[in-house]
DNA sequence: AATCTATTTAGCAATTTAGACAATTAACTA
DNA sequence: TAGTTAATTGTCTAAATTGCTAAATAGATT
């Protein structure tokens, strides 16, 4: 379950262009935890794997986005798995799920007029 | 629609904990468009109305929480109109749909095993 | 052991952000 | 018209963010 601060978190994560990007891309772009033979050949995403391959479709140096990558990881957006010298990445749909719910029930709430006690703290 | 950098600007405003206690408060608070007769009259939040209203519940100065309100607006996370001297708030749910349903269709094609071609442009 | 590949860490500069207070604007009220 | 209330704008400072290059680490490969 995402607290609060969670989810500012994941918010914070794609609320900039770069890692809105890498987001996106790992995401509908199919990148996947290994070389995937299910996909395209010439699926250059597909095919894509690890943190050399993501920064290679980006204009920023391989740090910038290793750091990026791992903003997206604490945000539990992504998951990373060392694997011999690579690292694995995956989209982490676990948390997209509950903040698809999240959305998806204050849209519901505010539509049947719920009304919550005042709370600051969560 | 909500292109790419409308839905980035609206997580970059979601992302900061004072802005994201402001959303919270106005979308689950039950902050209403005037005084509402049909909320308790002891709930202070369901009669809050305008930015100074807002700021009474947040340990920061008016300006302060009037520019994230104005952030707030320029997402389109929620409404403000003006009447007389006061600025009315409401949240913009219509904005709210979307975003659930971005993150609703996101995770449907993943499980789908949906790909997309490559494009760092939408 | 030496080298190559994959990635992170350290440290730096430029920019942006989040807060403050003072001043201003806009509109109401006495 | 003078004063009051509601909100924004200007300007400042401190801190955080985003990019960079160079160096370090970890694990292959030769």
């Amino acid at each position: 379950m995402l607290d609060m601060h969670d989810k500012i978190k994941i918010f914070k994560a794609l609320g900039n262009e770069t890692r809105f990007m890498i987001f996106k891309n790992i995401f509908t772009g199919g990148y996947a935890c290994s070389i995937d033979d299910t996909k395209p050949k010439d699926d250059i995403i597909a095919q894509a794997t690890c943190v050399t391959s993501i920064a290679e479709h980006f204009d920023f140096a391989l740090p910038t986005i290793s750091r990026h990558l791992k903003e997206l990881k604490d945000a539990k957006i992504i998951t990373m798995t060392k694997s011999k010298n690579k690292i694995y990445i995956k989209p982490n749909i676990e948390t997209m799920k509950e903040i698809a719910g999240c959305f998806k029930t204050l849209v519901e709430d505010y539509e049947k007029g719920v009304v919550y006690q005042y709370d600051n703290t969560k």
